[in-house]
DNA sequence: AACGTGTCCAACCGCACCGAC
DNA sequence: GGTCGGTGCGGTTGGACACGT
């Protein structure tokens, strides 16, 4: 055991000899640590949860705050870009959850973890793959993305054209997700609720070349509206994505999606 | 109604990193 | 260079809840 290590343990005896409260937080812990950073601001958590009157590990503080009572904490479902958001990014940067949490505002890497585990995640196990497989990415760029991307057309399609209007008027970017879809036709995708003014978006996209100039297949891409994506590659999965409507929000495959997904995953295996 | 099973998510855990001393 | 305190990250777990039988 090296030094950090017994460094950690020796803490976590004192944390036992102290009584530290563990398990869900109480209306009033939670009233406690939110009135606490209200007025001192937050940071030095093991001293905070001193001064604040809190049993419990700054640790504990510090993601109780984080991950629940901090005030721009969306709550709620993934919403349709949000999932197609964290597929881009973790295509690219694997389980770096806080990273691609950094890109969808107001989601915790808690959040976006447990997402990708419960429903990800069982997709593949219900497609009786490995997540990391060649063949569940390949399933996710070639046939979730694009599907995600004609839903959420469709739902803006059907909404109100005011929204983006009104991101712009208050300074929010709006930034584009470009597909081609299977058919040969371009689709585009606004991101504007997701990227906040201050996100690095560059840092994701910002060795992007034209798809016709880069000869790896596991390249994907990401722009300003005007340029494309290409996910198809030639496979034929046009009957599956003309084929289902009315797909609920919260889970990016309903039954049907499945049923069809798991037939073409099984006959290209 | 009672029970079993599956799902979801808040919270915890272990580890690593960093800066100060 | 070693130690310590603070912090952040990714993986895991436990319990509440939903749903089916």
């Amino acid at each position: 055991m090296d030094a950090k290590a017994k460094g950690n343990v020796r803490r976590e005896e004192e944390d036992d000899q102290i009584e530290l409260r563990r398990g869900p937080w109480t209306v009033e812990e939670d009233l406690k640590l939110v009135n606490y950073i209200a007025s001192h601001g937050e940071g030095r958590w093991n001293s905070l949860a001193l001064f604040a009157g809190l049993k419990r590990t700054g640790k504990s503080c510090r993601l109780r705050w984080l991950n629940y009572l901090r005030p721009d904490v969306r709550r709620g479902n993934i919403t349709l870009e949000e999932q197609l958001l964290i597929l881009e990014l973790h295509s690219r940067w694997g389980n770096r959850w806080s990273k691609i949490a950094q890109h969808l505002p107001g989601r915790t890497d808690n959040e976006i973890k447990n997402y990708w585990r419960t429903r990800v995640q069982k997709h593949a196990k219900q497609l009786k793959c490995d997540v990391n497989s060649k063949q569940f990415k390949d399933t996710m760029r070639y046939l979730w993305m694009p599907r995600l991307v004609e839903r959420i057309q469709a739902g803006i399609a059907s909404s109100s054209s005011t929204t983006a209007t009104a991101m712009g008027q208050i300074g929010i970017p709006q930034v584009a997700l470009s597909y081609n879809t299977l058919d040969n036709s371009s689709t585009t995708v606004s991101l504007e609720t997701q990227i906040s003014p201050t996100s690095d978006f560059s840092d994701c996209y910002g060795n992007i070349v034209p798809i016709n100039e880069n000869t790896n297949p596991d390249y994907f891409q990401a722009s300003q509206i005007g340029s494309s994506n290409d996910y198809s590659h030639g496979m034929d999965f046009q009957p599956w994505l003309r084929g289902v409507d009315n797909i609920t929000s919260d889970h990016f495959l309903d039954c049907d999606d499945f049923l069809f997904l798991q037939q073409q995953f099984n006959f290209n295996m």
